[in-house]
DNA sequence: TAGATTGTTAATCGATTAACAATC
DNA sequence: TAGATTGTTAATCGATTAACAATC
């Protein structure tokens, strides 16, 4: 596969890819071309070909391009047929969460195990997944081959944490945490999903919207 | 406060700035240059300036910016001192852990009620807040001025639910159902967070870091 | 074949960075 | 005052869009 540099706003619009394709291919459609995928995502048909050109040839002049192929090429540029093994720490709320709601295997990794401190939690299994003690994560580690680490720890205990996953091999940190972890010696991988920025951007769409409104109706008023 | 065409990449840095100055503040530390501000976030200086500029003149030639002031400024254009109301829709795994974890308030924001068509949970109260009845959704939306609602049903209500509020002015979904909410066509505001895509970049990362990896391996073994 | 649509090169646009006069 | 650092204008860089030859 080609591995030029490729920016990091075309990789934020892979998964958005996929998810269309995902959805055009129930819906039974088999042929797409890079004018309607625009119409459909709200991006240039220009945009869309430089985007799938970072990493191959996809599509046939004249035709488009076919939807079943297409995901699937989009899905192994995520890296989706590598199978990575995940495990998940701190299966408090939103780590409990994540392991009821969330379909790890449809990005096709594999939530191999959770760890926890908690007595009453070490030694079950929560769909299929065990959870052990914190104390046997370096352990785990040494004897598994694990590339991804979600971290749902509270804030407090971070950064430790951290540490220990970092310095057993964890390749990349999918931090639930509020904490910013990104540290700029440190070679791991960390994707941050900070809800409060999330929300807070959302309040900044909705006051712009309301002084917009605001401002016009003064005007209206004169 | 000025109001011009703010990009989105500025909007979006906004809750790092805010997060960065609480931690400096927490720190006792009450002034900062965009010099080391740019040096803790890894930005230019002159992206910080240049993003501050949008808003207005919030520091001060040869000393730098009052952490303080300037944090409240940033709030400020978030919106977090207009107390928007929000009502969470849905109060399964993921919205029972916003309710627990998540601070609405840290954010500005007032979560005033939720609702859900569990019988059982209808009439209770967690931690303040009153779970009432969905069909009582338009009563409520209709007596009290509810500017956000954070959508945490299941994908198959999702599309219902958003119907039902659009149609009784919300202003905002802030949107954790794995379902494309955007219409071109609806004016409502929505903040999407989807964990797949989050976790699919993510992949990406590791994948890429993996195979340039193996590319070096394989040019030092020639 | 004629029409459609790609992949890619060139042009445009917008965002980031650099530079510097203003000034605390 | 001299040094530091802002806010802003100009320069650069990168990403998006447009155009078009290639070709299915």
């Amino acid at each position: 596969m080609k591995r030029v540099k490729v920016s990091n706003n075309v990789i934020r619009r892979l998964p958005r890819y996929l998810r269309k394709l995902d959805e055009l291919q129930e819906n039974g459609i088999n042929r797409i071309s890079s004018f309607e995928l625009g119409q459909q995502l709200g991006l240039t048909p220009s945009q869309i070909r430089q985007d799938f050109s970072c990493f191959g040839e996809f599509g046939q002049q004249g035709y488009g391009y076919n939807v079943a192929g297409l995901r699937e090429q989009i899905a192994s540029i995520l890296g989706m047929d590598r199978g990575y093994k995940a495990v998940l720490i701190g299966v408090g709320n939103i780590g409990h969460a994540l392991m009821d709601n969330f379909s790890f295997s449809d990005c096709g990794v594999q939530l191999a195990a959770a760890f926890d401190i908690k007595e009453s939690l070490i030694g079950t299994e929560f769909k299929g997944v065990p959870i052990l003690a914190w104390d046997q994560i370096e352990d785990y580690l040494k004897n598994n081959e694990v590339a991804i680490a979600v971290l749902c720890v509270p804030k407090t205990a971070a950064i430790t944490a951290t540490d220990v996953l970092t310095r057993n091999g964890i390749e990349a940190i999918w931090n639930f945490t509020n904490i910013e972890l990104t540290e700029p010696n440190s070679p791991i991988i960390v994707e941050n999903v900070h809800f409060s920025d999330s929300l807070l951007s959302l309040s900044y769409f909705v006051s712009e919207r309301m002084d917009e409104h605001a401002g016009q109706t003064a005007k209206t008023d004169k």
